[in-house]
DNA sequence: AGCCAGGCTCTCG
DNA sequence: CGAGAGCATGGC
């Protein structure tokens, strides 16, 4: 089953993707212009794989489905939904733009990275599942951690010969037991913070999908910020991945180092320096930030 | 070998 | 309170 969708220019959806580049291929991935991942609707499992079909400013993409059961019609609507949300598809960048017309460094990127949207994960759950693996070791570390346990709590989708696996719920992991956590490779102490979080939500004592909808900046950081296991980082991360709420992860390393590198000659930088310079991004700090970050892979030289 | 890597909690003083 | 130990794995 396939289905096209618009969205708002300008839009480049390879490089937006991108970032999905290094990804695992049983699971999300982007390579030769297609990008696919499993995705839930109503309980059912089913791969989407997306390419483009217009350009920059006609931006349009194919949206192909595939599913081990029949797909229908309100489950099609619902694809189309997570996929504007993934990619941004409504969202208009040249507010944005404008806005950082005179900081030297934000327009060369915003016109060498033109159409560029920062993608998010379908459920907030997932950023902060990934945002809790990933403190304090590397990404390369972090990552392997967050396939294993993907693939072992994860639902998995078999077509034909193929497998393809589903970032696992909180209904996943609060029947994995702790020991089976660790057997990925987890701490004890993660372990123990994703079980926990993963009860409290199932239990109904935290709606993390809920805070999506809330206007009220605060209300979202003190509710983050009393799971055992998050701190600031953590809140924030989530914040920009899961809910496309703005913020800055000015604690972590790896924004610092790109920051300093793109405004102060590389240099270390301390987080309190690092939010100083963001200020004049406005609202778009998470944003400016991922521009950084996509301007250091493709290679734009400071 | 030992230190560090997109942090956080817990325990001391 | 503030400082410091401890933690998982893999690369250098």
């Amino acid at each position: 089953m396939k289905l096209t969708l618009k969205a708002a220019p300008p839009f480049d959806f390879d490089m937006s993707a991108r970032i999905f580049s290094d990804g695992d291929g049983r699971i999300r991935r982007y390579e030769d212009g297609r990008f696919w991942q499993v995705i839930r609707t109503d309980g059912k499992l089913v791969l989407i794989v997306i390419n483009s079909l217009g350009s920059i400013w006609d931006p349009k993409l194919s949206v192909t489905l595939r599913s081990d059961k029949e797909v229908s019609g309100r489950e099609k609507a619902r694809v189309k939904e997570i996929v504007r949300w993934l990619f941004d598809l409504n969202y208009d960048l040249k507010p944005f733009y404008e806005h950082v017309i005179n900081d030297k460094v934000m327009a060369r990127l915003t016109r060498e990275l033109r159409g560029l949207k920062s993608p998010a994960t379908v459920t907030v759950f997932e950023a902060l599942f990934d945002s809790i693996v990933e403190q304090q070791i590397s990404l390369h570390v972090a990552h392997g951690l967050e396939r294993n346990v993907i693939q072992s709590f994860g639902d998995r989708l078999k077509l034909g010969s193929e497998v393809y696996y589903a970032y696992p719920t909180p209904q996943n992991l609060v029947s994995a037991t702790v020991e089976e956590l660790r057997k990925c490779g987890l701490s004890q102490r993660k372990a123990e913070y994703l079980k926990n979080v993963s009860r409290l939500i199932v239990e109904g004592e935290l709606d993390l999908e809920g805070l999506k909808d809330c206007t009220d900046r605060d209300a979202i950081i003190n509710t983050l910020d009393r799971i055992r296991g998050v701190g600031v980082w953590t809140t924030e991360l989530t914040m920009v991945r899961g809910m496309r709420k703005d913020a800055l992860p000015a604690d972590d390393l790896g924004l610092r180092r790109v920051i300093s590198r793109y405004y102060c000659d590389d240099k270390r930088i301390t987080s309190r320096e690092a939010r100083v310079i963001a200020e004049k991004w406005g609202i778009w700090k998470g944003l400016a930030a991922f521009y950084l970050i996509m301007g250091e892979i493709v290679g734009i030289k400071p």
